[in-house]
This record gives C-alpha cells, structure tokens and sequence, in this order.
DNA sequence: GCAAAAGTGTTGCTGTTACACCCATGA
DNA sequence: TCATGGGTGTAACAGCAACACTTTTGC
C-alpha cells in the first residue's frame, strides 16, 4: 500500500465494474440471466448485467443495483458471491475496465417476470440456457465458465442448490437441481442416500400429489451453511 | 456492460490496487512477506506489499511490480494467483480503493536476501511467521486469513506444496511444508503413502545425507498440475 | 390394470485414519 | 553403541459408485 501518496486517491485511469451471473431454474434447466446491447460495441450481442462501481458503493450493492437497473425487475438473490476479478488489458475495446465478476442465485419463480424489460441501453432480458448460451460479448463466455465451476463447487461445499426452489420441494426436485447445473444426470439412489444423510433436510410431513406416485416434501433445516472461501 | 457510455472509459473514483501475500519457508516455518510502513496512516505498522494498479498493467504484472519494489530484491515467485478482491467501503481511511488480492508462493532461499531493504516510502521488509503475525495495517489481516485458507485449500487440489522447495527433496522436508501450512502435525506414514500414491514425484536416485539415517532425494514429476479454480 | 414417477439395499472399491517398530548412518 | 532421523504395514471405517425391482397414485 506504500505507492499510494498519502494525501487523497489519485483517480486512476482503470474503471472498475461489477458484471453478474445471475442464474435460475426453468423448465428443467439452467438458465443465466443475459441482456442484449442496445449500443457499440457487440451491439445486438447478448452479454452478462454489469455496470462501473460507483464510489461510495459496496461491490455487492454495485452488482444489485447492475441486476435491477438492467432488467427492470426488482430481483433479490438468495445467495450473492464474488467469485474472480477479470482485468485483463484488452478485453473490453473502450478501455481499461476491472471487473469484479459475481454469481447470483434467484429463486424458483424468478424466470416468469424478466422476459422483457427495458433498461436504458439494452434491446431487453432474458434467460439462455447457462450451458449452451449464444455467443457472449467481450469476454464474457469465460466469467460465465468461471461462474459454472464455482456454482458447481458450491453444489458439495455448500448446499447452494437449496436456494434455486421453492421453500419446500421434493427430493426428486431437488436432484433435478443438482442435475441441471452438474450436465449430468445422478443415480437416483446414491443422490437420495448422500443427501438425507447430510441431514441438511427436515421432512414436511405434507406430500406433493400429482403425476405419479405422491413424493415426500422438505425444507431446508435450522442448521445450514451457506458461505465457504 | 451497458452503463458505460460508448465513448471513453470515465475515470471513477474508485481507486484500483493490488495487494500480495507472499509466502516462503524459513527454519520450517510458514512466513509472509510484509513491510514496516513508513507514513501515516498506519505509520511503524506491518503491511503486505502492495499498491495501485497502473493503466496498461495486469493484474498480476501489477503484483510483481509491488513485490519487487517495495523489497528492491528480484523476486521470482513460483506460483501467482488472484483470490479474492477487497472492496469494503471503509477499509482504507485515505478513499475508496478496491484491492485485488494475490497469493504468491517463493521458493526456499529467497528468504535469505530480503532482510533489510527499503522502497520509497517502507521503513523495511521482513519475512514474518505466517500464522502468529504482528498487528496489520488495515484490512490486512483478513487478507491474510484468506490467504492462508487458499493456499490450505491448495495443497490438496495442486501440489503447491512442491513450489516451496528446491528442486530435489526428501519426503520429510515435503512433509514439513505441509505441516508449515497447515500448522498441525501429520502422520508419517500416511503422508508418505498419500503423496507417493498420486505418483507426481519420481524419485531422483541421489541420497540427503546428513545427520541420521540418509533420505531418498525426489523431484517434482513431469506431469504436475498447478492451477485450479 | 396400466402408465408414471417415487422409493428402497447391497456389494465392492477406494481413500483415510490410527497406530509401533526396525533401519541406516555419523559421531 | 548410541543418538538421530528415515522408512515401513495393517486393520477399521467412511464415502462413493454401480446396479433393478417394488410401491403408490391418477386415469
């Protein structure tokens, strides 16, 4: 810290920004909250939410405030990480930019209000597909992949998958979760076992009735981790 | 992206900098490179190196930079990673700076030289225990933590341990580094049947003798990984 | 009674822990 | 020969992967 003149912040000439991979469940699959640029560059491109940090601002608040401005919807994440900074040199044209990339997670429902919204400078909103996105602006396609490994890290260290449903769920639901993020599918027993074993889950008592044979609700117990590293 | 205007990049009051953890042995000891400050805030209090990121600079580019001329030594580290980014709005008293925080890892010897040094505006530099530091300027402490906690997490997922050593080594030495790290014994035997089972040593045929009985010498193996998430 | 989805156990493998004695060398 | 540190094996346990059939409901 010894470079700095002790007097006030010199106002360097490198933008700092937050950029947010927010994502959601629909339809069964994994989707990523993405904004199509009204404007140069990449215009008509689809990119992740993200927008300078202003000086008084928390990172957190700045990738917030990012969410809500560009989408018009007042989402609020159950869960909201910084996971890596982006700065490489060239990899915003207009400049040197930081960014501060972030992963959301909103909870079931989300997906139904931001089909269109109207930001000042986007063509509007929408939720891809997180594993098979269209093509990325700037170097966008890489701070998702980040987000990708980190949310399926948090699936083992964390129980982040709990914060994609609804208060109560099934264990079928719940695999199907782990499933959309993971690529993958899961041995329906293996997954039951290691899961109720964790004793992360209290049963409801209630069932879900339906197609099918009736599945066993839970909740998310008292004693739940969220955080780690 | 898009609440950047299409001109030019404005220059936000948010201050961009990089600070290191930067980590060697010393007499089987874990030990972190910090300076003595020399100006308020904080003067006569330790630091961890750090400092501005300038307009055309990596990230990283910036780390070495920061680590080289606040010890005025040539600094070679072995490893250089990016953990986590410090942004609080109240953690540097002189304005809003966000910090970028590295871990970098220096190879036995380097301890030797940067005793005694002095950059522009450090009293000194010292390699200090890792574990039971003295009082930290600013948030640097949690940096500290969080640096630790990484490079834990590190010894499992890569084989960092392995940079901290010259390039031949004997089992114990290995195992004491990772004792170093982690600040708790391990067992012998299971160290030794963990590490030689994952296959990326070889032994190197030569012999350490010394006092006791002479131990197999080994080196890292070709095909050793270094990064992940 | 049939379609559809929920629920259930066992076995083998692999990795981890705990634990105590003998070996090779130099002084 | 003794002090010093290096080197070795086994048994219990936990976690994980593979694998197929029965149960409950709605229609």
């Amino acid at each position: 810290m010894t470079l700095l003149p002790a007097s006030a912040v010199p106002a360097t000439p490198v933008g700092l920004a937050v950029d947010v991979a927010a994502f959601a469940m629909h339809d069964g699959e994994l989707r990523v909250l993405l904004v199509q640029r009204g404007e140069l560059p990449h215009a008509r491109d689809w990119a992740l939410p993200g927008g300078l940090v202003m000086s008084g601002e928390e990172l957190h608040e700045a990738a917030l405030r990012v969410l809500r401005s560009e989408t018009a919807v007042e989402l609020e994440p159950r869960h909201l990480e910084q996971f890596h900074t982006f700065g490489e040199v060239g990899r915003d044209p207009r400049g040197r930019i930081v960014s501060v990339a972030h992963l959301a997670v909103l909870p079931h429902g989300t997906v139904e209000v931001a089909g269109e919204a109207s930001g000042g400078h986007t063509l509007g909103a929408g939720w891809l597909s997180a594993h098979r996105p269209p093509a990325l602006a700037f170097d966008h396609q890489s701070i998702l992949d980040r987000a990708l490994a980190r949310l399926q890290l948090r699936l083992e260290y964390a129980n982040l998958a709990l914060e994609f449903l609804p208060e109560t769920f099934t264990l079928p639901e719940l695999q199907g979760v782990h499933e959309a993020i993971l690529d993958r599918k899961l041995d329906k027993r293996n997954f039951r076992k290691r899961l109720l074993s964790q004793g992360v889950l209290t049963p409801s008592g209630e069932r879900r009735t339906g197609v099918g044979r009736p599945a066993q609700l839970y909740r998310k117990a008292k004693n739940a981790r969220s955080a780690a590293l």
